[in-house]
DNA sequence: TATTGGATCGCC
DNA sequence: GCGATCCAATAG
């Protein structure tokens, strides 16, 4: 069943470890996209250097600033969406990035919307899998609890997590540190390093 | 108003 | 390893 807004409410790190293994899922007029969360980082504060919000409230992070259960989608490098979930209360910014899925419900929608065939490739990273299930701009600040993109806990959780640094985020001095990435280990779908 | 660079991807 | 490609964020 659909998880409800208290669900995001709790610690981003909770929130980010209990999505592993869980369904996302895209209600389109073409179909059903659904895929499980294989892998997911989280952003914490304004102080978290890493973090969008780390300078304070812009245009583009306002959403993370909202309530729990809203979707933080931006562009990155001109060319990718990335889909994050705003996690915790009100005016503290917060969200867990979605890196990867397994494949589920609508295969070839996806094949179509992201012109590959291999399952493995559909939705193997935060760009790929927003492809994958359609989501663009106009996703952002579209609340989780709603029937267009929800999280379905249908199935357990997995045996082994995997706690690891985050991906691409360098420039942000010793919160590049922090073990703020986890994945299902082992599994062939998570984005590469 | 102008410049800079990024929570990535896929091909070289 | 590198280019694609563009807009939000800053600086001026």
């Amino acid at each position: 069943m659909k998880l409800a807004r208290d669900f995001y409410e709790q610690p981003t790190l909770q929130v980010a470890q209990q999505l592993l293994g869980k369904s996302l899922v895209r209600v389109h007029p073409q179909g059903v996209t659904s895929g499980i969360i294989l892998e997911t980082e989280a952003y914490i504060g304004l102080e978290d250097k890493a973090s969008h919000a780390s300078r304070g409230l812009t245009r583009r992070n306002a959403v993370m600033f909202g309530p729990a259960g809203f979707a933080y989608v931006y562009v990155i490098y001109g060319l990718h969406h990335c889909l994050n979930v705003v996690t915790e209360r009100e005016a503290y910014p917060a969200a867990v990035l979605i890196r990867a899925l397994q494949p589920g419900e609508g295969v070839e929608l996806m094949r179509a919307w992201r012109r590959k065939q291999e399952i493995r490739l559909l939705a193997n990273g935060p760009g790929n899998l927003c492809q994958a299930f359609g989501i663009e701009r106009s996703f952002n600040g579209i609340d989780l609890c709603g029937d267009t993109l929800f999280v379905d806990d249908r199935g357990g959780s997995p045996a082994d997590i995997v706690v690891t640094t985050r991906v691409g985020v360098d420039y942000a001095g010793h919160w590049k540190d922090m073990p703020w990435r986890f994945y299902i280990a082992g599994h062939p779908g998570v984005s590469k390093r």
